[in-house]
DNA sequence: TAAATAAAGGACAAAAAACTCTTTTATTTT
DNA sequence: AAAATAAAAGAGTTTTTTGTCCTTTATTTA
């Protein structure tokens, strides 16, 4: 188990692709994406629908049709891909599964670990999509495997 | 999703409940570790049993039996309960799922999760079992609901 | 030594997550 | 307008995780 969903996985590098993709202009078929981020095809079209219905990506339909992202979804910041899949838990949830823990009535661990969901938040809300785009485009990163 | 499985959230539950009744002297059924603990009975004994047979948790049979930690047990890492049900890939794996991931081949989000995934290993290890004992006893924190 | 107790073990059942396939709808190109 | 293209939608299946129940084994106590 990572941190994310393996639903959530897909997400975050199928968006990474089509950000780089649309960077260059162009929309991109789920086949390509699919291929390029290295996972099941038809799953990632189911999640790439819900991201589209949601407006975190783009999508047309018909001969060069494909997914692609407009100027200001490619500026939104990772969590809110994250928060679509997999809700806020990540941010907000006990990491020994206790519904009630809060300050006022804590788990064991609830202050060792604050500090490790507060910088997850940070690091997903202060990271927009598009700053990973130059990376990718130098081969300096991978979505692949 | 929580950081843990479910099934680590139930035995890092009742491995504090364990060892904080084993610090009073003698040792609890497991009826009464899952209401302790607010968990499924017959799931968290199959967890105990696990933990069990490697050695995490002590168990004896019969009559004024039940689970217990002998001083050894009490001082071990929270890692050792972590990575006995959840393996290690919450220390070592990538954030995007990819297997595939390193220094030498980062995914985008590598360098981004290295301190986090190093602030959750290093707590896990070096934070002992023993350590919540005292809130425990004192009912400043708590392992229900 | 028989009865009672409590964990261990085996074998399921239910729910959730991951994944697949086929048909439909929208759009473009010819 | 017809054909071709590509996502949307619907209806599954498979796998994994979570959860349950019943029988067996070990231990203690009467």
């Amino acid at each position: 188990m990572g941190i994310f969903s393996k639903t959530c996985e897909y997400a975050l590098r199928a968006v990474f692709f089509i950000a780089h993709r649309t960077s260059e202009g162009g929309r991109v078929g789920i086949k390509e994406i699919a291929s390029g981020v290295d996972s099941p095809e038809y799953f990632l079209a189911k999640i790439l629908q819900d991201l589209s219905k949601r407006g975190i990506v783009q999508s047309a339909k018909g001969p060069n049709g494909g997914f692609y992202m407009e100027e200001k979804a490619l500026k939104q910041p990772l969590s809110n891909i994250v928060q679509a899949i997999d809700g806020k838990s990540i941010f907000t949830g006990c990491a020994l599964g206790l519904e009630i823990c809060s300050e006022k009535n804590p788990c064991p661990l609830h202050n060792e670990f604050i500090d490790i969901r507060n910088q997850i938040q940070h690091l997903l809300q202060n990271t927009t999509i598009e700053e990973f785009n130059e990376d990718l485009n130098l081969g300096l990163t991978t979505l692949k495997k």
